[in-house]
DNA sequence: CAAGATCGAGACTACTACTATCCATAAATG
DNA sequence: CATTTATGGATAGTAGTAGTCTCGATCTTG
């Protein structure tokens, strides 16, 4: 019997008592089972579905409206191609067009014409990648766009791997968790590894002798 | 004569005229040169810095307050290192350190001596690292960490192309502001493209009728 | 010199993510 | 079984972020 009442999931989560309740009302995170006018026991699943939602919030700094569509999509029967769309949606938001920039568009499509991939124009990821690129133009960031296509390769090496690793799953439900934990999760790891790369590569910059010579931040804040 | 008032300057960013006397008093944008009790006249910096606040606000995301820092440390004399460290410190925020995982941090440590990484554990872009993979860990995606060495190598190719591209700016001033806004516009590019590759290899794992063959996401919301 | 722009300050608003209070009921405890 | 504590549901309040509005004194321009 994993059952509990909600001192208990409150306990376990770490979450205060007004804060589950408040996920209740918003829908996050799913209703106990009734056992009478206002009793209620939760289950082992409140408690994943409780830590998952603080990962989504913290790790990945997702806002709630947009963890609400991503847990739901994990809950309902989607396929893992639906699952992956809905979780990429989430993850871009809405993207405002910006005022279009021609020569980034054909800077994106040659790039990924030259990889392969087949990504439709109207996917939210392509729209998210051409204001990248409009924005590193206006910038005048010539240098990391002249590098395009290196970024496409390393992009490509870690979507494969996502998937590699994702597609090895047991079954369904274990893929669709894959995809959006792997989705969600695995950014900010990239995002931190290449923070400690570029710390490695810096280093041989390095004309600055107030630094130590490991080059990494002192701390600040 | 390239001066300008505040009308001009707000036709000019798009910003709303309340919205740059905001940025003012929050020191995100510098004064502009006072010619009397209460007037003064903007210059063509003022307008670039305007694009990079807004740059740096809507495709990185970075909160106010994070972006008086970077735009601090692209104004004043730092060197290079010291400016990537403030950046990063600024990217990855404070880092709440979570009930520590050892196991996460044997792993990561172990994937930075096989990369030859000289990375400090006291920088934040390690504490990163290390709570991203204890989180990973805690939600169970072992076939995520399994390939922690796999991204290792991606991350490190991209933080390799980024100084690469970085360090061959023409002056000082220029080096500091390509790693600012390459550490902060080169993210999004970067996610934004990894999504593209993921879509491109999910497609192998079609098992979905009722999705498009080129596997991309419907338009939602 | 009158109309419109500008500066600076302070008040107000919208949104997000909680946190506190209340109450009727239900469970736990001496 | 009476009393203390907990629960569910509802409503209100708070803190932080990012602006937006209003105003009066001053300054520029036709």
């Amino acid at each position: 019997m994993t059952e509990m009442r909600m001192a208990e999931l409150s306990r376990r989560s770490g979450l205060a008592v007004p804060t589950i309740k408040y996920y209740l009302r918003e829908g996050l995170l799913q209703p106990g089972r009734r056992t009478g006018v206002n009793q209620a026991v939760y289950d082992v699943p409140h408690l994943e579905r409780l830590r998952l939602i603080r990962a989504l919030a913290k790790v990945a700094g997702l806002p709630l409206h947009t963890i609400r569509e991503v847990v739901r999509a994990v809950g309902d029967g989607s396929t893992v191609l639906d699952t992956l769309a809905i979780t990429q949606d989430a993850l871009v938001g809405a993207v405002e067009p910006e005022p279009s920039d021609p020569g980034a568009e054909a800077l994106l499509a040659r790039v990924i014409e030259a990889r392969g991939w087949r990504a439709h124009p109207a996917s939210p990821a392509y729209a998210a990648a051409l204001r990248a690129v409009a924005e590193l133009r206006a910038e005048d960031l010539t240098m990391l766009v002249d590098h395009l296509e290196d970024y496409a390769r390393a992009a490509d090496e870690v979507g494969r791997i996502d998937v590699e690793a994702v597609g090895g799953a047991d079954d369904l439900d274990e893929m669709i968790r894959g995809v959006v934990l792997g989705s969600v999760l695995r950014r900010p790891l990239l995002d931190a590894l290449v923070l400690l790369a570029q710390q490695h590569h810096a280093g041989a910059l390095g004309r600055d002798p107030g630094e130590g010579a490991d080059g990494h931040p002192r701390g600040r804040r």
